[in-house]
RNA sequence: GGGCGGUUAGCUCAGUUGGUCAGAGCGCCUGCCUUACAAGCAGGAUGUCCCCAGUUCGAGUCUGGGAUCGCCCA
């Protein structure tokens, strides 16, 4: 009945029938049972573009490990899948793709055609992310996988747009924006990155108008002097109070600027007098409008100048940073160029340099249902792992700002609001050289409710026009930003609006485990949309997990070719070694270097994830050698009368407690420790050993007590390290005859600790005989007595207690130490020519009559009774120490006393031995 | 500029509440193919716990200052 284990493991053979057989029982999925409490985990949606990373395979693995657990200890457990449209990425990707097998661009194909070619991809690639994580063993429940852009998932996203609407946190508005040239969209402030970049600092003269005073301004951006409309001093500068007011010539344009006193001026930096560029800068902009000055675009939404910048137009605004320095200095006006190392915006996708602009957007005013979220965290009703995170989010939640919510790009939820053709008529006007009336239809406009364009906010296109009744109505041409219908992910898959049983049950969900950068773009926006939608929180605890870095401390990267590829480590290793080296990592740490080598996006060799495939390996042997050992057996009762087997449920209870709180700590890596010391250490270090002595001693009931602590143990073990290695503990769950009921392990129980299987006396006196075996083995190294040569051994002992402990003990010494006698007594003496070791309760002997090295017998003695002297003379300091013995706690004092005495004895013990080797 | 995290063995990292806490894995050295496992077994070496001060009977652990690497926000 027993099933026979392939000699070596191989992780890649045995990972790849499991899934199938999981899902085909039906143990990933989850019902609405009130017969059961709920666990419920809403995963990150990847995107569509996504491709398997080490960040996903960390994330996944946490994912896959606590819903494991939560299954296994009884709980209906839902871990719901999805994937994310991604506007901006997904509609790059595909453009990129246009461009180099067509050489076209989105608008060659039109927006219908382009969102046909998205979908497309879509369907070709978009779960290939999915295909990756069943290889990881990511049990989650796939009859719900969700989409951002499902049909049902469409309409609450708009409603919850025309809810916002509604309220009038929603509105139109000419701001700054962040502007990103190469996908030509508006981005929020969260999705630039700021990076330093080694730049110049370009000093410019700006010659007064009639020529008596000079003004020297310094920019990064020399080439936005062409939107210049003034040149800012602060008001209390003495070298310009008399130049307020006065007139400079802009160089290049033929224009004449302004100066104007602001208090943004610093007088500290340069001049102290700055070019003021309304339309190119922030603060400008800003200062623009305290003053009234124009706004000049120089520099257009491609990223080239615009007709406004003279006889720049047309060129690169690299370019024009060229051009316009090099006229510059033509014209003798560039004063000094620095280098000089400053922060510039990128887009956080693609990775161009932002471009700051004044735009008309769809804006969301956040400050009301911000307000409702930090009440939450104060509470620490949403509890944070680590705690820190909590606090950054209260504070980005105190400076927060209206979110720019439209995007110019089509790939996306299509804004609820509507024109009518006639009432907007001035505020719609076509992109490029468009005819107006097919630029309407195909959604290829820019609305301006400056101009006046008057949206109606609907889900539903609006029957009739208030005003003149006509129903020529277009929808607004742009769509919403991704984290706007990222933000309902948690109720939305679960069925909001329309449905409530799910979210009743499985709601608020108990985990999201996230990556650090998406804690403000995402997790907040979660919290404040459940609470204004459900008017729950959406999860109890954020998990924040470590980002994953390469060995040498970089970023991980395809274009750097330092990506590393977690199926290369399944491939190499296996999933089970993948994830348990994921997990030893995992802890509250900020960074994770892994330590994996990688040239060109390869994996060369990773030692933890070896680490990981060798514990398989070794249970796989110690289950080979349990199998081996139990022909004939049947699951029956199970006594613990012998030490080994009191000492290893003992030892397994200890483990069953630390996992289950490290477990629920998230301490991942005590997790991964813990199973590893208990199944290496205990089990088949010292527990299959001792074990021999009665499956090869020939008393059929010994050895059958014996085959059952083997199995049960074992078997518990092997549940024990599920969550982390679901695959191999299948098989080996599978291959061991332990007599229980459920067709797989993944549905048997969490192991719960039995605080009367914890053996504080069997603990001891295993120690006790760990420790003499050792000894022994200490005297075979050091004397090079070689391996196969049989010895004798003697253990003088201080107690009868130890005496009995070791006595009952002999068949273990013998086999442990390979052994032919064992003589065990009080006050024996060392024989002359002998090999000795010390432990706390006895002194040890090995007669080496022609083999020892006298010499070295000696100045091994030497060396310990010295290393006594030191511990010793500390000892002796601290417990002459009157403010020691005063202050100090009295269980401490007496503590250091008894470590006193034993060293002594140890010592003197130590010194009669060196004697008798002397003589 | 503000906030936060890291710094412990050659490498990657554990060290909850101050008192056997100086540890693990890998690597290194010695000896072993001891019929579960050489992806292994038995033994061994290795540390100014970043620095300086302080609190304390006692500091890797607490406090202050500094160095350094990194993250976030502006």
């Amino acid at each position: 009945m027993t099933k026979e284990l392939a000699k070596t493991y191989d992780p890649v053979a045995i990972e790849k029938k499991w899934y199938d057989f999981w899902e085909r029982n039906g143990h990933f999925n989850a019902e609405i049972n009130p017969d059961k409490p709920p666990y419920s985990i809403v995963i990150p949606p990847p995107n569509v573009t996504g491709e398997l990373h080490m960040g996903h395979a960390i994330q996944h693995a946490i994912h896959d490990l606590v819903v494991r657990w939560k299954r296994m200890q009884g709980f209906e457990t839902l871990c719901l899948p999805g994937t994310d449209h991604a506007g901006i990425a997904t509609q790059m990707k595909v453009e990129q793709e246009l461009l180099e097998v067509e050489g076209k661009n989105r608008y060659d194909l039109g927006r219908d055609a382009m969102l046909d070619r998205i979908w497309q991809w879509k369907e070709k690639y978009g779960d290939a992310i999915y295909r990756q994580l069943r290889q990881l063993g990511s049990s989650y429940d796939w009859r719900w996988e969700r989409f951002t852009l499902d049909e049902e998932y469409v309409e609450a996203v708009l409603q919850a747009f025309e809810h916002f609407a509604e309220k009038g946190w929603i509105y139109r508005g000419t701001r700054m924006i962040n502007w990103c040239p190469q996908c030509r969209t508006v981005i929020s402030d969260l999705e630039t990155e700021e990076r330093e970049v080694a730049g110049h600092l370009w000093h410019i003269r700006y010659p007064a108008q009639d020529g008596a005073l000079q003004v020297v301004v310094a920019t990064t951006r020399p080439e936005t002097m062409l939107g210049d409309t003034a040149v800012a001093v602060h008001p209390n500068d003495d070298r310009w109070r008399e130049a307020i007011g006065l007139q400079v010539e802009l160089p290049l344009t033929g224009r004449v600027i302004p100066i104007v006193a602001d208090e943004y001026a610093d007088p500290e930096l340069g001049s102290g007098a700055v070019k003021v560029t309304p339309a190119h800068d922030p603060n400008d902009y800003e200062l623009g409008l305290r003053h009234d000055l124009a706004q000049i675009q120089v520099i257009g939404f491609d990223g080239v100048m615009t007709e406004a910048a003279g006889r720049f137009e047309g060129l690169d605004r690299y370019a024009a940073r060229e051009a316009v320095v090099a006229a510059l200095e033509a014209e003798g006006l560039l004063a000094k160029i620095e280098n000089h190392e400053h922060a510039v915006p990128h887009h956080d996708k693609c990775g161009t340099v932002v471009e700051p602009l004044p735009m008309e957007q769809w804006f969301m005013n956040m400050k009301e249902i911000a307000a409702k979220v930090r009440p939450v965290l104060m509470q620490q009703d949403i509890q944070y792992a680590p705690d820190r995170f909590r606090h950054y989010a209260i504070e980005w939640l105190d400076q927060i700002r209206d979110w720019a919510l439209s995007r110019q790009i089509w790939w996306g939820h299509r804004i609820p609001a509507w024109y009518c053709t006639h009432c907007s008529a001035d505020g719609l006007s076509a992109m490029g050289n468009l005819d107006r009336e097919q630029a309407l239809r195909e959604g290829n406009f820019r609305v301006s409710v400056a101009a006046g364009a008057k949206p109606v906010v609907s889900v539903a296109k609006p029957e009739a026009c208030p005003e003149c009744g006509s129903q020529d109505w277009v929808q607004d041409p742009d769509v919403l930003d991704t984290w706007f219908s990222s933000a309902l992910w948690p109720f939305a898959t679960l069925g909001w609006p329309h449905r409530r049983d799910a979210l009743e049950y499985f709601y608020p969900t108990d985990l999201m485990i996230t990556a650090r950068d998406i804690l403000y773009l995402w997790v907040l926006r979660m919290a404040m949309t459940s609470l204004e939608f459900v008017e729950q929180i959406p999860f109890k605890t954020v998990l924040v997990h470590p980002t994953i870095l390469t060995q040498d401390g970089r970023r991980m990267s395809k274009s750097l070719g330092t990506g590393l590829n977690p199926l290369d480590l399944v491939a190499r290793y296996g999933a089970d070694a993948t994830r348990y080296c994921l997990l030893a990592q995992a802890g509250a740490v900020q960074d994770v270097r892994f330590d994996a080598a990688v040239e060109n996006n390869q994996v060369q060799a990773s030692a933890s994830a070896e680490a990981g495939r060798n514990f398989g390996n070794k249970l796989w042997n110690a289950t080979r050698f349990v199998l081996m050992n139990i022909d004939g057996y049947e699951p029956g009762p199970c006594e613990r009368s012998e030490l080994a087997d009191r000492w290893i449920w003992s030892r397994l209870q200890v483990a069953v407690r630390e996992m289950t709180e490290a477990m629920q700590s998230y301490r991942f890596s005590d997790l991964t420790r813990a199973i590893y010391d208990f199944v290496w250490r205990d089990y088949c270090d010292w527990y299959l050993e001792l074990a021999k002595v009665r499956l090869q001693g020939g008393d059929p009931q010994e050895r059958r007590v014996a085959q059952e602590h083997l199995v049960r143990v074992l078997e518990t073990a092997l549940r024990l390290l599920h969550p982390i290695m679901p695959f191999i503990t299948e098989t080996l769950w599978q291959a061991l005859p332990h007599g229980l009921s459920a067709n797989s392990i993944m549905v048997a129980d969490w192991p719960k600790c039995d605080d009367a299987l914890i053996d504080q006396e069997a603990e001891e006196q295993m120690q006790c005989l760990q420790e003499v075996v050792t000894g022994v083995r200490i005297i075979r190294g050091e004397m090079n007595v070689p391996p196969g040569r049989k010895v004798e051994v003697l253990i003088s002992v201080v107690s009868d207690e130890v005496e009995q402990t070791l006595r009952q003990a002999i068949p273990y010494i013998s086999l442990l130490t390979r052994a032919e006698s064992v003589q065990v007594g009080q006050g024996l003496v060392r024989p002359p020519a002998s090999g000795s070791a010390m432990t706390a309760g006895a002194e040890i002997f090995v007669p080496l009559e022609g083999l020892i090295d006298l010499d070295a017998e000696r100045q091994r003695l030497k060396r310990e009774i010295q290393k006594m002297d030191g511990l010793l003379k500390g000892l002796d300091a601290k417990l002459a120490n009157d403010r020691f013995l005063t202050k100090a706690p009295p269980a401490i004092v007496a503590q250091e006393r008894q470590r006193q005495a034993e060293y002594r004895a140890t010592q003197e013990k130590l010194s009669a031995s060196l004697k008798l080797v002397e003589a």
